[in-house]
DNA sequence: AGGCAGGTGGCCA
DNA sequence: TGGCCACCTGCC
């Protein structure tokens, strides 16, 4: 059923806590720990399985008749095809001792390449939850509205799925108040159905300020959309947790969302985004272990 | 046991 | 603009 263990040559080492960290660190939902050094993760019908073996080698596996295409799919997911150090040699971490800490505590952590709609599915989700909740609500979404692409594994609904469910079915996935965005959306997408196409097309400012003309997204979530869904780097999301870390790594204490997430910008730069991955891990490892 | 969590929208000054 | 509050649900 499943393929034989295949190992991926990385270019840039990737030790296992930094693979965790892109798998389950908030940026993706639906990736889990299956053994002591095996990940599953869905996207779209993507089914595959990760172990890694070093930090330079990454074995895969996946159900054998789609295998070929998942393994094509998994390189862009993860973008293995693009050199990471470009991009960081880009951050300011000559000059930014605390983003030099963060990249060193985390070598190898990328941002994922997610599908558009899924992405902004996931986080709308994400309002004042946790990331164990959140992946509850897309595990429930798939289990009960999704198409089952494995036995007993569903992928998450798409939006005309969802356009064709109801809001009660919704509220069943423990959604809450979300599940009336998440609906609303639904409809949205239905009658305008370039509507992500065009987001993904137009540049950041353009595609963040049509994005949010959908209910339920404000400036957090079009961020993380357009970041992790769309790969517009310069986006910064600003979260409880970079506000912490800026507040007081950074001293903006009493800064405001706005401010921040124009700070992240001028500061970081084109990659932002990139820089806002290092510090958001840094920030929930230092939490919890306190 | 109950406060609180990867926010957003609406209402008020 | 800026501040406050309701909104669902289930983890810690």
């Amino acid at each position: 059923m499943w393929t034989d263990w295949e190992t991926i040559k990385l270019s840039n080492p990737l030790p296992v806590h930094s693979l965790e960290e892109i798998l389950d660190g908030g940026q993706a939902f639906r990736w889990n720990k299956i053994s002591d050094t095996d990940w599953q993760g869905i996207w779209l019908s993507n089914l595959v399985r990760l172990r890694p073996l070093s930090s330079t080698n990454l074995a895969w596996s996946a159900p054998q008749k789609e295998a070929d295409k998942i393994y094509a799919n998994l390189i862009s997911y993860l973008s293995l095809d693009h050199s990471l150090e470009k991009s960081i040699d880009q951050l300011p971490w000559r000059s930014d001792p605390h983003l030099s800490h963060c990249l060193k505590q985390f070598p190898g952590l990328r941002l994922l390449k997610q599908p558009l709609e899924e992405t902004l599915l996931t986080f709308l989700c994400s309002a004042t939850k946790q990331i164990l909740q959140i992946k509850q609500m897309c595990e429930l979404l798939a289990r009960n509205i999704g198409t089952e692409i494995h036995p007993g594994i569903h992928r998450l609904p798409t939006w005309e799925e969802i356009a064709e469910t109801s809001e009660k079915q919704l509220r069943g996935c423990a959604l809450g108040f979300r599940a009336s965005y998440i609906f609303k959306v639904a409809q949205l997408l239905k009658d305008q159905p370039k509507f992500l196409k065009q987001v993904e097309a137009v540049s950041y400012p353009l595609a963040k300020e049509r994005l949010m003309t959908l209910p339920g997204v404000g400036e957090k979530v079009a961020d993380c959309v357009l970041l992790f869904g769309a790969q517009k780097q310069e986006a910064f999301p600003v979260d409880t947790w970079i506000a912490k870390t800026l507040e007081r790594r950074y001293r903006l204490s009493g800064w405001n969302k706005k401010q921040l997430t124009q700070f992240g910008q001028i500061h970081f730069g084109q990659y932002a985004g990139l820089a806002q991955q290092y510090l958001f891990a840094w920030e929930r490892t230092h939490h919890k272990q306190k």
